[in-house]
DNA sequence: ACAGTTTAAGTAAACGTTTAAGCAAATAAA
DNA sequence: TTTATTTGCTTAAACGTTTACTTAAACTGT
């Protein structure tokens, strides 16, 4: 329990020791054109002396306003989503604001209940990727109502009239589809997994414009769904499709089936590239590194964790934006190594 | 400013409601005894009727405390932290508390000014790791003397009387260096960064002793200091350090530093295990799939995450934990794969 | 010299909870 | 039957700020 509590100074302390009134601390500390500057200096000097540090929950119950937001992602296994935290904490820290951080597992139920207790004034407003089965988006609009500007960034939620930051899906797809048609690919298969359909649509979308414009048709069986998961399960399943539909270039669609993809190939000895070629959606760092070098889809996450704090913290200064108006698009690039070369 | 407010029902409204006083509600809302059952029953139905949900400030203000933990941290760039934050929020979402995120950047400056701000009360406990060139603790002592427990993981402050969590990193970094001995290698070097003392110089420790045990004399031409950031730079470092001291095996004590060791070696042509072996200090899932698979020290990361948070909130619900007598190692893993592969 | 304004404070209410203290009615003990 | 005790509720103060309103003194201009 340990409960030291070494005689807190608060405004009383301070009015107390200047003999002046707790409003004269209050206004003082603020800044106030009420007070003298004889008097705020005198204030501002003791404050120091003795370590004031305001309350920040007293001050938050009595301005309804907390200086604080939520984070609210579905995880943070991976690197896009620990980049895009940079990208927020950066503008975060920067603001004197803090951030609570929430993670949904992907999970409905657990983002709801979330979202309910937000909705108590706790925080000022909320940076949020929705979980990959969010169908039912009343506790989003609920909280909006109540007030709370909501930004999202990559998991966007499209039937929100928000601010929504955004990278490519539709486009990056389409040039990874196009780069391995290039490369001489013939039957190209696109993992993905459940959920998440604004962006995994967007991406099978861009996919299937590639192949039409290579005259190639696109077959149901090219689609395959994995786990959200890394498991073993994966390797099984991508196994299995390999031997039956035998691709001859794969679009990995999310960071954890990269790992999957490579072993599902070493275990069928496979060669990559020549015998089959892999893209994937990733930022990580090591994909220079791997056996062979992998040809990524490298998305914007830092940009897009920091565009969408800039544009929450703009509306919460009381800028001129309007959030329901804001959609912007970041450019992912493809990066092409190894993975991919063309063989002949 | 956006300030919708859809009136807000508060315990004043419930009260008004049900035709009994606020502080009926807040003991039925408590499940106090002082309140009948029927009367219980009928709050609790009204708040939820009414959406009813209690504001945190006026809550904290008045219980002098925050239901709030703070998780301070180097970075969130790594697969280290990110399963760490994971493990600890497996605790916080589960014990209903909130967890606000800062990153010092390793910068004791701003790691100071988080540690003057949370002296106001805003969290009842501290989570972190030090960054790397905190000396002066100070700022830590003063929060601990404020009556916030802290615990630390990781990195880890010696001087600080209170529950660490860590890995054991003298013998991982003694096994990694063992291991490179057997297979061979008699030139070993330490590829390391500045800073975090606790842990880097237990890991220099480890991998002396293990030299030592097997009759090698440990030059300090071996040890060599990069850059805590992912850059260029030190891939030059590095590349410099391997074609005038020539080691044949390599031991990298940070996980960014894998993929410099990797990109250096390729530069210079060097082959993998065969000229030169490497391990190094990571978790990242892709170690399996790199060219070659990466021979790792696996730490338990989200497992010093959830133990920290464990202690924490043992502490702070009161049960009998004497947090200074905390001093939990858990072990790290070593990973062997073909980076480290005899050769004959 | 006097009304009007400006300056530099102070007073007190409010934010939404929690809780110690009080109190009337019902129940139990004597 | 009287006295304690328990039950179920209310009153009011407190947590530490912020701020609308008041006030007194000091200027300003005429």
């Amino acid at each position: 329990m340990a409960e030291a509590k070494s005689n807190k100074v608060n405004m009383k302390t301070l009015a107390k020791v200047l003999n002046v009134s707790i409003a004269t601390i209050s206004k003082a500390l603020r800044d106030s054109h009420d007070i003298g500057e004889e008097t705020k200096q005198r204030v501002i000097e003791t404050a120091k002396l003795l370590h004031y540090v305001p309350n920040p929950y007293a001050s938050s119950l009595r301005k309804r306003s907390s200086n604080t937001i939520a984070i609210i992602i579905p995880e943070i296994a991976d690197s896009f989503f620990s980049q895009a935290i940079n990208g927020i904490e950066s503008i975060v820290g920067q603001e004197k604001y803090h951030a609570l951080i929430y993670l949904t597992h992907d999970s409905y139920e657990r983002e709801a209940q979330m979202f309910n207790d937000l909705s108590s004034g706790r925080v000022d407003g909320v940076l949020m990727s929705v979980a990959s089965n969010t169908k039912d988006i009343k506790h989003i609009q609920e909280l909006q109502q109540a007030g709370v500007p909501i930004v999202f960034f990559d998991r966007v939620c499209e039937d929100i009239p928000t601010a929504k930051i955004k990278t490519d899906d539709f486009n990056s797809a389409y040039m990874a589809t196009k780069h391995l048609l290039e490369q001489g690919c013939k039957n190209i298969s696109l993992v993905t997994i459940e959920g998440y359909p604004s962006i995994l649509q967007a991406r099978e979308g861009g996919y299937k414009k590639a192949l039409t414009e290579h005259q190639v048709k696109s077959k149901e069986e090219n689609i395959i769904s994995c786990s959200n998961k890394y498991n073993q399960e994966n390797i099984a399943v991508l196994k299995e499709h390999i031997t039956t539909v035998k691709p001859d270039g794969i679009i990995a669609t999310v960071e954890h089936l990269a790992t999957t993809t490579y072993l599902a190939c070493e275990e069928l000895k496979l060669n990559i590239p020549n015998d089959i070629k892999v893209v994937c959606f990733t930022n990580q760092i090591t994909a220079a590194i791997l056996n062979p070098p992998l040809t990524t889809v490298l998305q914007p996450a830092y940009d897009m964790g920091r565009k969408a704090a800039e544009l929450l913290f703009g509306h919460l200064a009381g800028k001129p934006i309007q959030l329901e108006k804001e959609n912007i698009t970041l450019p992912s690039k493809l990066i092409v190594r190894d993975s991919t070369r063309a063989t002949d």
